[in-house]
DNA sequence: ATTAACTGATACTAACTTAGTATCAGAATT
DNA sequence: AATTCTGATACTAAGTTAGTATCAGTTAAT
């Protein structure tokens, strides 16, 4: 079961490298060779998270993107859900057999209640507390 | 983000109607039709669910399945290992970019976290606990 | 004014996965 | 001998994933 597509995976660490430099425009090129990131496909989510808000972009030459919003406040739960879809276990046992059979489908209860705290701890990693981790670790390496 | 594919989620209603009836062998096609699961896909499932000594066979007519393990010993983990693999959050994260500059990826820690809690959780949830939720359920319906 | 370095939008593809179907062989019961 | 079942396994259509490609337009530098 993997939870994680490509694109979830290379928008967070796009994500993560866009939170190291705050300042200026980075292209996605950039990106593309410092985090080994192909860069169509690369291309492509950026364009996506732009859409969404997380990030912001300028054209032209000397252009490139930059983060949109506070790193603390970007979690991977919404990246998830922007190349994946909300988390949710099985879109159908809600609605077949076992739970039109009986109205308080005992599945969905178990089920639901996990998806919550899935959601809740995906959410509660954000960019920013990545960046932080990442900067403690390098630090105690010296 | 589908958490549970149709192999899983068959195989988990198949166990609980099995759990329901630990009397005798039941066919194939008699959970088929109970549970509206296509009849040839179920069957693949049923093998799976032999192979791995979570149900028990008998070949011929009146043979069938039956429950191989307690019910509170199946947790819906197991199960999605069987159909889906071990719940793992991005197999590339671990070792690419990121983790192979940085010893000690930070995102390998959270995702390991998650992963844990999710499996955690997954095995708690036993068809022999659903099972009982259903019957508490349909015992409050009079 | 031209060129180079960018993003915006979107079309395309190969490989893989998923969900489902089909078939034939063999075992037990009647 | 017929029927009812599982064992093993091959096949297929549709969808998804990961990645590529292209063209248009924008900005900056020369």
């Amino acid at each position: 079961m993997k939870v994680l597509n490509k694109e979830t995976d290379y928008a967070v660490r796009a994500l993560i490298s866009l939170g190291l430099k705050p300042e200026g425009w980075v292209s996605a090129k950039a990106i593309s060779d410092e985090q080994g990131i192909p860069y169509q496909f690369l291309r492509r989510i950026l364009q996506e998270l732009i859409r969404q808000g997380l990030v912001l972009s300028k054209e032209g030459a000397g252009g490139g993107v930059r983060l949109g919003k506070n790193p603390v406040e970007i979690g991977v739960a919404e990246v998830i859900e922007i190349f994946q879809g909300k988390v949710q276990v099985s879109e159908c046992m809600f609605r077949k057999q076992l739970c039109s059979n009986r109205a308080n489908c005992v599945l969905r209860h178990e089920i639901m209640r996990i998806e919550q705290m899935v959601n809740q701890e995906f959410s509660k990693v954000t960019i920013g507390k990545l960046i932080a981790d990442l900067k403690a670790v390098e630090a105690m390496k010296g």
